[in-house]
DNA sequence: AACAAAATGTCTAAGATTTGTCAAGTGTTT
DNA sequence: AAACACTTGACAAATCTTAGACATTTTGTT
């Protein structure tokens, strides 16, 4: 069994954007959470139980009353709010008892599957399906990466065209931007810009970025592939964000790309921290050293480090 | 049996559309929907409910009046409206026009503003109130496509800069994405195939033509920009598509792109039709002549176009 | 055409319920 | 000591409920 990390309520707090009042009276009155304890009777939350918390909070912003839903289980909740964005009924109908006991591998290959049949939609359908069945981080970590990682694969391989890795990402892109939409951070919420630099095509890395930070309750702008520096920076000052996050997955010792970090360090003010990831950026790991930017290798060192920076800023 | 999820009347008047009073208004006067109650007396609305209460709205503002209509079954309200949906969008079109165009106007307005603070998820929402508000040809043609123009023009005259540009393009795009999927085609229906050639990266122009096309029925494959004929032949081989749409916005008489829309033409099989628009469409007339794919200026050409294939194939 | 009656969406007022917020007092961690 | 967390009990703001009023529009009758 993974021991999992757990929480203490002020992070929760923060990263659901609940007050820790509104948290525990939550528990009191109607059990909607109830966290393991440390030895000193210290409330302890699972990812799980900050899931539901968030969720929670979603379906009350949308008029529910915490009364009714602080029962349900997670599964119900994701459904609950589904039925309400969109007017759906195809899914709910749909899967019934088959497909319960897939797990990810099975789901993956049937992405695949759909993404060789050139079927957008089945691919958005099934990923739909996995988002109501797993948590975030799971979904993110175990699926959609390993998905368009293998993408790549194949596409190495020959076995897809470019035309298949064109219409899955776009498929995907559109899933994750749902996604990070679906988190609605408070007003104060620290604010992380995520972009891929000036050459970098490759959105979908600074796409993870943009949905894990929105999971923790960072507030995230995301403005997409190729741009210049001097156009993240701006927005940077603008907002006064927290954080500039880059993805670099295009490979090869761009010359041009080295300049235009140590240019972002010199243009961002000196309390914006940098966050450096992607397949690409450890051959550039002298730049990032240098201008004091932090290398994340993947989604959970991510959120570490997220986690780090937002209290580390609380003076 | 299983207890069902039940929905309080603010969820119910959000997801109808109808205000609170007017839900209370009909129960009392005309039971149209008696939902059951909490111990303390609150009503909870279940799905039918809520099904009954979006047909009765959906028949009142088609000029049904409420009183006579509000003790009919759900099936009875459905026939009714099946009946009267053709002579319907004729009227609601002329209807609203004069105050759609107000309207427009400041949606428009308030989608710049939200644009320049780079509240992207500002400008989501206001997308979708105004998908709700609109019909699809009308939020497309006259909120979403001059928004696009606009921030061009914007950034032309330096009043925005790139980075509002990508972050206003990436909602947009999810956003159409969305509604490209929302609707579910038939298995027989034609299958059009959106993108836009090599060296062509604006993608919203192939999207407007995925979401039209989407509406009207048609099975859409939407590959995404930059992408070589070769690859584009291969998926509409491989799945009979019947048209293929290709967006050029980019200006420049570029002879590679000739040559890629005559090599297209080569390889593609003779009873499938190529339809081209864009701004910058115009410059390669002589080539879409040449390869006898239609040039399309507009959306509302695009729709009858696509009509009038699909009307021929039929044999 | 004119007028009264009915229909219907909107709203107020007063009471009950739900829920977010907080203070006070105590214990724990750093 | 300072920051953090726990429980309990209380308060007040927000929300829901009913009953009824009001303003328009629609309908039927003269």
């Amino acid at each position: 069994m993974e021991k999992m990390y757990k929480y203490p309520i002020k992070v929760v707090s923060q990263m659901t954007g609940l007050s820790e009042f509104v948290i525990r009276a939550w528990e009191k009155r109607y059990d909607a959470v109830v966290p393991s304890r440390t030895e000193t009777n210290r409330r302890l939350y699972s990812e799980e139980d900050i899931e539901k918390l968030r969720l929670l909070n979603e379906a009350v912003h949308k008029g529910h009353n915490i009364g009714g839903i602080a029962n349900l289980t997670i599964q119900n909740l994701k459904s609950i709010l589904e039925k309400e964005t969109s007017l759906d009924q195809k899914l709910t109908s749909q899967n019934t008892n088959q497909d319960q006991n897939q797990n990810v591998d099975s789901i993956l290959s049937s992405c695949i599957e759909s993404v060789k049949a050139y079927d957008g939609h089945e691919l958005e359908t099934i990923l739909l399906k996995a988002s109501s069945k797993f948590s975030q981080p799971v979904l993110i970590e175990e699926l959609i990466a390993p998905l368009v990682y293998k993408l790549g694969e194949l596409w190495h391989e020959g076995i897809i065209r470019v035309a298949n890795e064109h219409l899955a990402t776009g498929v995907i892109r559109s899933f994750l931007a749902h996604l990070m939409e679906s988190n609605s951070p408070d007003e104060n919420a620290p604010i992380i810009i995520s972009a891929t630099p000036r050459g970098q095509d490759h959105e979908l890395g600074a796409m993870f970025v943009g949905v894990t930070a929105a999971s923790l309750g960072w507030k995230v702008i995301y403005l997409g592939p190729n741009l210049p520096v001097e156009e993240i920076s701006a927005v940077a000052v603008s907002l006064e964000a927290k954080v500039v996050a880059l993805s670099i997955v295009y490979p090869g010792d761009d010359q041009k790309l080295k300049l235009e970090l140590l240019n972002l360090r010199r243009i961002l003010p000196e309390n914006t921290s940098i966050i450096v990831g992607g397949r690409a950026a450890t051959q550039y790991l002298d730049s990032i050293d240098e201008i004091s930017a932090t290398y994340v290798r993947d989604t959970k060192q991510l959120r570490l480090e997220l986690d780090s920076i937002r209290k580390n800023k609380y003076n």
